[in-house]
DNA sequence: TTTGCTGCAAATACTTTGCAGCGTT
DNA sequence: AACGCTGCAAAGTATTTGCAGCAAA
């Protein structure tokens, strides 16, 4: 039954399809683009499996971390953040804008045909010049949102 | 007298400008585009003021950041890293390749004709799409670097 | 002199780990 | 049955904070 990518993934490395792995990725998976703590992860998780424990969570999004299943964001608030890396040829891909402010956190995916083509410009160029393999990225634009704007400052 | 860009925009804004400060900000501008951790900060201020404390460091690094003269990166070890924010109008801007396995972190500034073009066309596109005003951009290659990848998967 | 800054130590916050029992394969 | 996974509690790091004394303005 269940096969999507990820139980797919899992499984091909001899990792158990567990309940409690299976309730984080569905907390996430619900929770589609809104990179949440370990926190939030554990609450919704807890509310659907109250036996369910914060080192279980700890211990699932560091190891769908290491298998591609999750992106870990760290916007500079102390708390590490978790977002699922979205299925193959899914679209999904975006990228944040962070209000230095008020610490809220704005998803957007304009611009993607502007950005595919820099990317391929620069990680080419970056793996020729320094015998490195680019496999993922991160691009953060760090700033003031309206709201933060216009109560003054 | 010692009237550098720091100094003034700290005077400018009624913070003092002491000497543990000023040892923390020499530390970082001799360790240019070295991405410090706090801990690498206060063994070499140590060393020329034993006295310095480490709370003193915290509490100036996150000063230094708040006021734009410090850029904090997090690049998932779970220490965060200080660097100096070039000067006005000073080269020193530069982008980072870090290693999955080893965490090595190299620096890079080639591509960045690209790269102004590439952000010119985003960050004023997003400006205007969510009147979010942006002074400051991060962007991290995730990979795996050359000896990690002779050393086998 | 005024007010902010420092060092110390204690307190927080987040994340990891040891271990005995349980659940997947 | 084997072995990996879980929950709990304790331990480990990184960072922040209260306070009395000190120093820059």
């Amino acid at each position: 039954m269940s096969d999507s990518w990820y139980t797919v993934r899992l499984r091909k490395n001899n990792l158990r399809v567990t309940n409690e792995r299976q309730l984080v990725l569905s907390v996430l998976d619900r929770n589609h683009q809104r990179h949440l703590t370990v926190e939030e992860i554990y609450l919704q998780a807890h509310d659907e499996k109250p036996s369910i424990g914060m080192a279980t969570v700890y211990r699932a999004v560091n190891l769908f971390v290491q298998h591609g299943i999750l992106h870990k964001f760290e916007f500079g608030d102390g708390k590490a953040r978790y977002e699922m890396v979205p299925g193959p040829e899914e679209p999904g891909h975006h990228h944040h804008l962070i209000c230095k402010k008020c610490q809220k956190i704005l998803n957007y995916d304009d611009f993607m045909e502007v950005e595919r083509k820099f990317l391929e410009i620069v990680e080419s160029g970056l793996e020729r010049r320094y015998h490195f393999r680019i496999d993922d990225h991160i691009i953060h634009f760090y700033g003031c949102c309206e709201t933060c704007a216009d109560e003054g400052s």
